[in-house]
DNA sequence: ATGAAAGCGCTAACAT
DNA sequence: ATGTTAGCGCTTTCAT
């Protein structure tokens, strides 16, 4: 809080008043006042080192033209990218990010929502959604502006903005039968979260659909060694399967570093394919197939949305589906029968 | 911006002055009023779902207690960790963490440090520092706070943590040395960022030391392209070297990512070596040895020092260099001279 | 122990 | 085209 100088301290070195000055400087206003007035005080505020107060700013308008963005962890490769779809469509309209983590934690998270409504932002950008979230629907009630984004947060009429699940799922199901796979594992996340219940749903009807056996296993939660516990406990048995499909890359990942440890190859001996290509997936040991889910542009269009509402006033409780497709790489290859091997 | 519940609204409500309700709220001074008095706003509080006003806070104490951070990029893997360690040790002591991107440009950043600056942060953690950075210096003329984070700039005497570079360089040229390594590859990044010089001068004299062949390489940036084409220029030529040491991991996959092009095995034909380990490093094709550096630590002490200087206002402009160790994984081994092969 | 009053820096009526 | 005034919600001296 150094360069305390104020409008007042420039228009007295510009000897005119403090609401001319602030018209001269504010680009909206600039136009009513005369031209040589605006460059005589822009001149002064330069010179002066003028720097506009957004707190007093903020506190006159009512709006600190600050977004709330709540993600379950910055560290999750997946949103480093969503945040900066959200930061740079938001800083092109004026808007600042407030982000806060929450560690899946609904203590964590109520504290973080506390904190940045102290703040008094605009709105909010919520990825942390769960069909039994109690803040949310809370939020909805006092009438909060908020996007959703990723995960969805039961019916809570908020937009929500997400990868097509479904086609992305059907994409990476039709790929592992045309490789001859036809007993598959399904490492699903917690089954409170939208996305993997979606995932999870789906995978289970294409494999119907196509005659496949799918047998779903539920990780603890979605960190990697979770997805490495989880396929530990598989192996424990006599293996049938031939493939691992995983609702996330980092439970991709964890399947990856069990199989290692188990000796098993991949992809000769299992097939292993993951979900929403996280930075890097290209460079794993091997390569991982995954299904590409445009988090940038999911950050984007969220923060679009928020900005409509914010601005227009206009609550469009829709849901926005973005394109999503299989990328292959070496982690996947055609299915042999593990008795025979 | 809803929930406009003022402390005037709660003193009408408890049947008292709103300096009161404010006395009774702020732990600071609650100790001031009667205890019946503090319950009884407290439940009015509630009831009515008051939620303090920070903005109006910050302009009365001149001091939002909010911190500008900013970093290159936070998609670079390496910022995620710092960041959530300096978000933590902040968040501890009531600060609230504002990032900004600048993607190495000076215009970005200067634009960032600005809007920053606009919304009154207390202070900054600056890692995009560099030797002919010129917002810096005139940031420390203006008595901005500023804690340094992972690169320096030039002599500005603003406190800067990092990693213990030297000991990093050191342990890992040493390491190839034992394994027969003589005729290395230091594949450094642009020469005006301080971790890229310190690394390149520090891996030259241990080479020189050991009497070791080492050949510098600069790529363009940091990012993982310009790691691959450096390394491509170089297997123009008839190869002489047996490993790579980059000056970030980044660096190191890029390297990575052209030997797979050109057929070279790692690490039987050329050794890699990255610095940073940054996460996931250990599931590259193959691991990725790698210096580890202690990057939530060096945001979280970064963090402290910006807090003591808030707190107690004195400014301790000293080098914080925090311990690295080496981390041996897949992409090092024994060096078997290229002719012979 | 509590109330009254001033003021942080800004913008937007309203007045001239 | 510019000046005057009020007030956003809070904290803090000063009174009582």
């Amino acid at each position: 809080m150094k360069n305390q100088v104020t409008l007042e301290d420039v228009a007295k070195a510009a000897g005119v008043h403090k609401a001319t000055v602030s018209r001269a400087l504010n680009p909206e206003t600039q136009s009513v006042v005369n031209e040589q007035t605006v460059r005589r005080i822009t001149r002064v505020a330069e010179k002066l080192g003028y720097v506009r107060n957004l707190t007093a700013r903020s506190l006159r308008l009512q709006s600190t033209m600050t977004v709330g963005v709540i993600i379950p962890d910055l560290t999750n490769p997946i949103f480093p990218p969503m945040v900066r779809g959200i930061e740079t469509y938001l800083a092109k309209h004026g808007y600042t990010v407030l982000l806060a983590d929450t560690d899946e934690s609904p203590e964590e998270e109520k504290e973080a929502i506390r904190s940045l409504s102290e703040r008094r932002v605009d709105g909010f950008i919520v990825a942390t959604g769960a069909d039994d979230h109690e803040t949310i629907p809370r939020m909805f009630e006092q009438g909060i502006p908020v996007v959703l984004a990723n995960r969805g947060a039961g019916n809570v009429p908020y937009p929500l903005v997400t990868g097509d699940d479904e086609a992305g799922m059907r994409a990476a199901v039709q790929y592992l039968h045309d490789l001859g796979h036809r007993d598959i594992i399904h490492l699903a996340g917690p089954m409170n979260f939208s996305t993997t219940r979606i995932r999870t749903r789906e995978i289970a009807r294409v494999c119907q659909e196509l005659g496949m056996t799918c047998r779903v296993v539920e990780a603890e939660n979605l960190r990697v060694d979770a997805g490495t516990s989880a396929v530990n406990r598989l192996l424990e048995a006599p293996r049938t399967f031939t493939a691992i499909q995983a609702s996330t890359d980092l439970l991709a990942l964890g399947a990856l570093r069990s199989l290692r440890a188990h000796d098993l190859r991949c992809p000769e001996d299992v097939s292993v394919i993951g979900f929403n290509d996280m930075p890097f997936a290209a460079d794993f040991s091997p390569g991982l197939t995954s299904v590409k889910v445009p988090l940038g542009e999911i950050g984007a269009e969220a923060a679009r949305l928020l900005v409509m509402r914010l601005q227009e006033g206009k609550n469009s409780p829709r849901v926005v589906t973005l394109p999503v497709s299989l990328v292959v790489r070496q982690s996947s290859g055609g299915a042999y029968a593990p008795w025979a091997s």
